[in-house]
RNA sequence: CGCGAAGUAGAGCAGCGGUAGCUCGUCGGGCUCAUAACCCGAAGGUCGGGAGUUCGAUCCUCCCCUUCGCAACCA
């Protein structure tokens, strides 16, 4: 990213974090610390913890040779190497895979590689890493994950670790060749730094460090304890790390182990993956400036998105934000459930009640009383079992559930028909005085239960009550004495607007229409400027004389079989039809492309793909997106004719 | 290809051997304290397809189809 950029790794997380900060605080998350792995701090303790596995012997070192480019003066990544693929011939498989027929590669099965920073051919260098033998632990982590956890950890989680450890695990090499990270603390080991998946997971405890120093505490019983209870929250992509690579080094550093790993799955946006390139994305930015800045504070918005993303958290299978569904759960389950359920409240008992918590008569308790009295005392186990096992969206469920119970029972008892009978029946106000009551005391449990997850709903509620802040302890969950009789309340502020049609039109709009507009001009201009960067080294035109190339028209087109990428095409060269394979099947349906001309390279060598041989090659343009275009003349012209 | 996860009412999701359930939406009714709100009721499903195990299968087994994930100097 920096190189894209055109500054410094330094200047990026900088630039990163602080816009991070900002959005954090502006949608009113708070963390115990935020903190990053370039801290001074950090950097001791990985290097500690790299020291302590080396001095017990538990890493290996391997010596390998691999490409280095004298030029940049740097090894390169897999990712930095391009060439030729030896598979289908594509010039442009990187070290890692080949873009044209998705084969994966290792750098030395590249033909004549390039590396991607200079230009210039990369060459062979000795350089010796250290390893963390995966492989030893396996009985370790069969025994931990596959057995101790199998019940108790997600399906997808204990899955995911099952295909890793069956697919044998492999050493992993623990440090690189990096100009910049963190240095490997030996003193034979110039040059040579931590790998970031090595490092980053030791964050976690540098930050703990770092947090323990700001608060005047210790650090150590969170990560020793046994008592602790240490678990991450990642999504499905990060298993691995969390599971099978950091418990293990944690193993061998003495640490405990994780208790959960409630790995989420993937979050999709209105029927598409989310992707950054190619603007579908839920921007944080976005929702601050169009939701809640508009409104004063904020406080409400921020809890909308809090609630709505909660609702529908992946967290058993991927699952989409609509921003249809976005207004529906908050006017409907938000506004119309709990906030209009408080409001009613709060207005019935300015009117019924005179401002003030009325006494519950115990001699006039009905069935309806009895039973909403069982709910409101039975919500705080139900929500606290339900977060115990990382079920946030049925623990959520549960506390809007709870206001619809209580929208059940005002319906049931009817206070505003009661009162009408008041003039003849002076009786009746008991029975008012009960509904109120006990209405009261149920909203005040639902501030406490909705606390962990709107917090903003739940201090505006502490204002209508006129309490502390105290109130909102957890352990006061269930209790029916929270709010004293004879306490005068203040007016009702309604908790949470309607969203309106036009604003969820706007979105959408917002969101489809900046799904092909380039972010910012600037982006535009460094990256042509690093596509420009890239090009090859230089050609005399005897080199291009050698490549024929000719206009062809595609006869037929079928996918082939067991291959995701590749369509099998006849292209008419005018001369003769010839079978080509070509790896284009993610972007073209075979029957859409019949008839239509191409550019061919006629006298590339044959190669074979999936067992059929292709005899030459199309010419295809990528745009930004990474979707394929024919490379073709303007107008139709004559099929097999030349091209130069 | 392989390995993991998933496919259940219009939408979003629970359930995972024994009369298919929730929320939203739709339709009908009630109520009018409330944010055109709330409450009650109804319609809507051969639980991806096929075979098998079982007295019984949405749930177990096998095969097939579809979707997502399994590269990184990403965290």
């Amino acid at each position: 990213q920096a190189t894209k950029e055109g500054t410094t790794p330094r200047a990026i997380i900088d630039k990163y974090h602080e816009a991070m900060k900002q959005d954090f605080e502006d949608l009113n998350m708070s963390f115990d610390i935020y903190h990053r792995t370039s801290e001074p701090i950090h950097h001791e303790t990985a290097q500690e913890f790299f020291t302590y596995l080396h001095e017990r012997g538990e890493l290996e070192t391997k010596e390998t040779e691999q490409y280095f480019d004298e030029e940049a003066r740097a090894f390169l990544a897999d990712r930095y190497i391009k060439g030729t693929c030896p598979n289908c011939g594509s010039d442009r498989a990187f070290g890692d895979q080949c873009e044209n027929c998705g084969r994966t590669l290792s750098p030395d099965e590249l033909i004549n590689p390039v590396s991607t920073l200079s230009g210039k051919a990369p060459i062979k260098k000795k350089t010796s890493h250290w390893y963390l033998p995966l492989g030893k632990h396996e009985e370790f982590l069969r025994e931990w994950i596959l057995k101790e956890h199998k019940d108790d950890w997600r399906a997808t989680v204990v899955g995911q670790c099952k295909s890793w450890i069956e697919g044998g695990l492999q050493s992993r090499a623990v440090t690189r060749d990096l100009d910049w990270g963190i240095k490997v603390p030996l003193k034979d080991a110039e040059g040579k730094v931590l790998y970031v998946w090595f490092d980053a997971p030791i964050g976690y405890v540098s930050a703990t460090k770092q947090w323990a120093l700001n608060n005047n505490k210790q650090w150590e019983p969170y990560w020793y304890d046994q008592d602790t209870k240490l678990v991450h929250f990642i999504g499905k992509d990060n298993i691995v790390f969390h599971c099978i690579i950091f418990p293990v080094m944690l193993k061998l550093h003495g640490n405990i182990l994780p208790t959960n790993v409630p790995a989420n799955e993937f979050l999709n946006l209105e029927g598409d993956k989310m992707s950054t390139s190619r603007n579908w994305k839920l921007d944080m930015r976005d929702y601050i400036n169009d939701f809640v800045k508009k409104e004063n504070g904020g406080g409400q918005a921020v809890d909308m998105l809090r609630y709505y993303l909660t609702q529908i958290a992946p967290e058993t299978k991927d699952s989409e934000f609509m921003w249809k569904g976005f207004q529906d759960a908050v006017n409907s389950e938000l506004g119309n459930i709990f906030g209009n359920f408080v409001n009613r409240t709060w207005v019935l008992m300015h009117k019924l009640c005179g401002s003030k918590v009325p006494k519950l008569h115990e001699d006039v308790m009905t069935d309806e009383d009895k039973w909403i009295i069982k709910e409101i005392e039975g919500s705080k186990q139900k929500v606290e079992n339900l977060l115990e096992e990382y079920k946030f969206r049925e623990a959520l469920f549960e506390v809007i559930d709870l206001s619809r119970k209580g929208n059940q029972y005002m319906q049931k008892k009817e206070p505003w028909i009661v009162a009408k009978k008041l003039t003849e029946d002076p009786e009746a106000q008991k029975s008012i005085d009960n509904t109120m009551h006990l209405c009261l005391q149920l909203s005040a449990n639902l501030a406490i239960l909705i606390n962990p997850f709107l917090p903003n709903t739940a201090k505006k509620m502490l204002g209508m009550m006129k309490v502390v802040e105290k109130m909102l302890d957890w352990e006061n969950a269930g209790k029916l004495k929270l709010l004293s009789v004879g306490y005068t309340m203040r007016a009702p502020e309604l908790l949470f607007r309607k969203i309106e049609d036009d604003e969820i039109r706007y979105q959408i709009e917002k969101l489809k229409s900046g799904l092909v507009k380039p972010e910012a001009t600037t982006n535009k201009v460094e990256e042509i400027k690093s596509e420009a960067a890239n090009l090859k080294s230089e050609i005399v035109f005897d080199d291009f004389a050698k490549i024929d190339l000719k206009v062809g028209t595609i006869v037929t087109a079928e996918k082939v079989e067991k291959a995701d990428k590749l369509l099998k095409l006849s292209v008419d060269l005018g001369f003769e039809t010839r079978t080509i394979v070509s790896g284009i099947a993610l972007h073209f349906a075979p029957e859409d492309i019949v008839g239509k001309q191409v550019v061919v390279v006629a006298n590339l060598a044959p190669r074979k793909m999936r067992g059929i041989e292709s005899n030459g090659m199309i010419l295809m343009a990528e745009d930004k997106e990474g979707k394929l275009h024919f490379v073709k003349p303007e107008t139709v012209i004559n099929t097999g004719a030349g091209v130069s």
